[in-house]
DNA sequence: AGTAACTGGATCTTTTTTATCTTAAATTTT
DNA sequence: AAAATTTAAGATAAAAAAGATCCAGTTACT
């Protein structure tokens, strides 16, 4: 009942886009700042590409950046752009794989547990995950 | 980010002792009754054993049988007994391992979804999962 | 054209999960 | 005491998933 590495590095990803503001960031940059495996990382951009949460760009002066707002992406879509939506027992959302789902109480349980994770993670935007950098007039004024 | 197998079987194995209301149930009845591979069930036993939620009897008329009433289990402890304590990051629980925690957004997340899950699952207890068997009074009326 | 940077698919290694096998021990019945 | 039944505990194995890497190909800037 873990988030995987992957998830995590992904994760790590987003949030450092979303402090470089639209720029676009080489993938050796972000490996770095963020000790992920480059050609990993790499992986792990192409999946989130693919799910509209950020764009790649190829070429000399390529590198990835945020396809939407930092504060309209959630936490969840990150999540479950990698792991596929949450589910913390087979029976959740294919109750059909087990023969007692229909009358079993506990698959309500991990049915109430997930909603709640979900619920939780769908509320944090990367906007709210970013270091705030000091401005002069939050910082002096 | 799921439960694993075992985590699975082991709730099944609890419920059903649960409702077997302090009778010794032989592994064979369980196993066939809750679709466990027998000797995997073994193994699950042991473990909720040795964390004292059930108790073993060996030799002839041997089985399982709860430890301690179905009214102050719960499926927080069983789930824990078998996947350790609930983390849904690494970094959650062992800060150390992650160069970042100490200042990082995400960690205090993971932290707060953990304990949210956890807080759920420490809140159900064996006896919220029994199917109640018609009682004359409750179903008559 | 040349160079820098990413893609996409294949591959590989390691770890974890799931399951089983085997010998031994415990307990009840005869 | 012997036999029958039932579980223990450790070893092993098979399957699946996770984590990481490689490389030929493509894109785009200068």
């Amino acid at each position: 009942m873990k988030i995987n590495r992957a998830t995590d590095y992904g994760v790590r990803l987003m949030v450092y886009l979303a402090a470089c503001e639209g720029r676009v960031v080489p993938r050796a940059e972000i490996a770095s700042a963020m000790e992920i495996p480059p050609e990993f990382l790499a992986k792990i951009a192409q999946h989130l590409a693919k799910a509209g949460l950020l764009e790649i760009r190829q070429g000399r002066a390529g590198g990835y950046r945020l396809k939407r707002p930092s504060q309209e992406i959630t936490l969840l879509e990150v999540v479950e752009a990698l792991e596929g939506e949450i589910a913390l027992n087979l029976c959740v959302g294919h109750p059909e794989s087990c023969r007692f789902s229909p009358t079993c109480k506990v698959h309500l349980v991990w049915e109430a547990a997930t909603e709640g994770l979900r619920d939780l993670l769908g509320n944090i935007y990367l906007a709210n995950l970013i270091e705030k950098k000091a401005k002069s007039d939050e910082e002096v004024g």
